[in-house]
DNA sequence: AAGAGTTCTGAATCGCTGT
DNA sequence: GACAGCGATTCAGAACTCT
């Protein structure tokens, strides 16, 4: 069954994402965002071994395992593909990621034969610090920005917004600004945050009203708490969301009503 | 015939940097640094600068022509696993890239076994502007630094020096620095700019101190201008280039006795 | 010589229309 | 489809010109 376009807007689906794309009809959607399991690698047992913390905030979570980068490049594949899909020839994407797995969803993105305009960097004012010191404190996250195909025309960018958020006078593609915290954090029946990478609502602000209008359907198939569509809302435009796991899908119905 | 390591030292060899390399003995030297092509795909046509009757003179070396994506991941293959064979198990290596090739580049990278340690952001303070306002003004190079393997152990970081460089407290992954110009840029004998990608002092000298202890060998096997070798000798390193353009090696020879 | 104003350029995957 | 031509609009920093 294929759902009709005006059906899937300001819906959450919970479901398996490659399913409930592959429900999609081709070409309905301006805008999509993608944030994928970062398949981090942590050596956990390792950080307990200096027990300082028993987890040092590491993403474990069920979501994020992988046997190996075949895996992982298997799953995004997958994911990516029906994303091109549903694309409108106008429409453009957004993933992010860390250099865990950022230089993987790029170069599948390229092969696949999508069209990257930027890359975009946030960089945090609070990042985790690295009590090894061993190497560089981890400060950033990369976004990559793209259109469905070389010559791709008609996809939406504010100039005037993006202006407004980088540190040049133009927009360029370096965002500060801090990582989720304080009340913007959702937090589970049991009073703990519900999920370990929620993103910023500026951060998506920034994304969607750099790179889609009023109006605009907003895609995102890894939903997590929903940020996207929670900002999208904000901003006039119609989301639609799919999210495998039912927690997470109950904090995003909850986020959106209130 | 394989080269002593005694033996090389302090040069700069003129040739392709596979046959060069392959000369190497295994595991000798401490730090590489790769600035490769970065297969910028410019169109054909010239960007006018609107209120000056020029051009933008963009990247169109014949040394970034490649026929297609496998084409050069088939070039940075080779390279890299020579590199990775010249390493010791204690060293470390870095490449540079935009968005262009560094995705290529990380993931080749992981799947040849790299252990990417971190991904450090060059902001730009003087960008090239992006002129018709459709997308934002690409101001950042990217870096990979990564080990030989996961594991590896006793690679050099100079923790007092990357708090310096960063953005934050701590050394984090973002050096903000302009982009190589004025008398630090090479001419060629006709008066112009002897390499249209000269990377600046400044970013070598981090790199090196950040990552490499005095007497460390540091190698460059795309040497281009020579600044990783002038950087190296600066600082009490000893370096090794390989660069396959005649005018290339005679600007890093004069370069190097001034 | 010093200072003010002007020109030029940098790893750029940058437009739209009409023929 | 390709190509020519029009035209909208950008910035830091070094080099250069003029006073």
């Amino acid at each position: 069954m294929t759902l009709t376009v005006a059906g899937i807007r300001n819906q959450v689906i919970q479901g398996d994402c490659l399913v409930e794309l592959a429900k999609l009809p081709d070409e309905c959607v301006d805008l999509i965002f993608i944030d994928p399991p970062y398949f981090l690698q942590l050596p956990g047992k390792k950080l307990l071994r200096w027990n300082v913390r028993s987890e040092v905030d590491g993403v474990d979570d069920e979501w994020d395992k992988f046997d190996s980068f075949e895996d992982y490049d298997r799953f995004i594949r997958g994911l990516l593909i029906e994303c091109r899909r549903v694309m409108k020839s106008t429409a453009s994407i957004w993933v992010i990621g860390t250099y865990h797995n950022i230089f993987r969803l790029g170069a599948l993105m390229q092969d696949m034969g999508f069209w990257i305009l930027n890359d975009v960097h946030w960089v945090k004012t609070n990042p985790m610090p690295n009590w090894l010191g061993v190497r560089f404190t981890n400060a950033t996250e990369t976004l990559i920005w793209a259109v469905r195909e070389q010559g791709a025309k008609g996809h939406a960018f504010d100039k005037q917004a993006a202006r407004e958020f980088g540190m040049g006078k133009i927009g360029d593609n370096v965002w500060v600004l801090p990582i989720c915290g304080g009340s913007q954090r959702l937090k589970g029946p049991d009073g703990l945050k519900l999920h370990s990478t929620q993103k910023p609502v500026e951060l998506l602000r920034r994304v969607i009203l750099c790179s889609s209008r009023p109006g605009d359907l907003v895609l995102d198939p890894v939903a997590g708490t929903g940020t996207t569509g929670f900002v999208a809302a904000s901003l006039g435009r119609d989301y639609l969301m799919i999210e495998a796991n039912a927690k997470y899908v109950a904090g995003i119905r909850e986020r959106l009503s209130s």
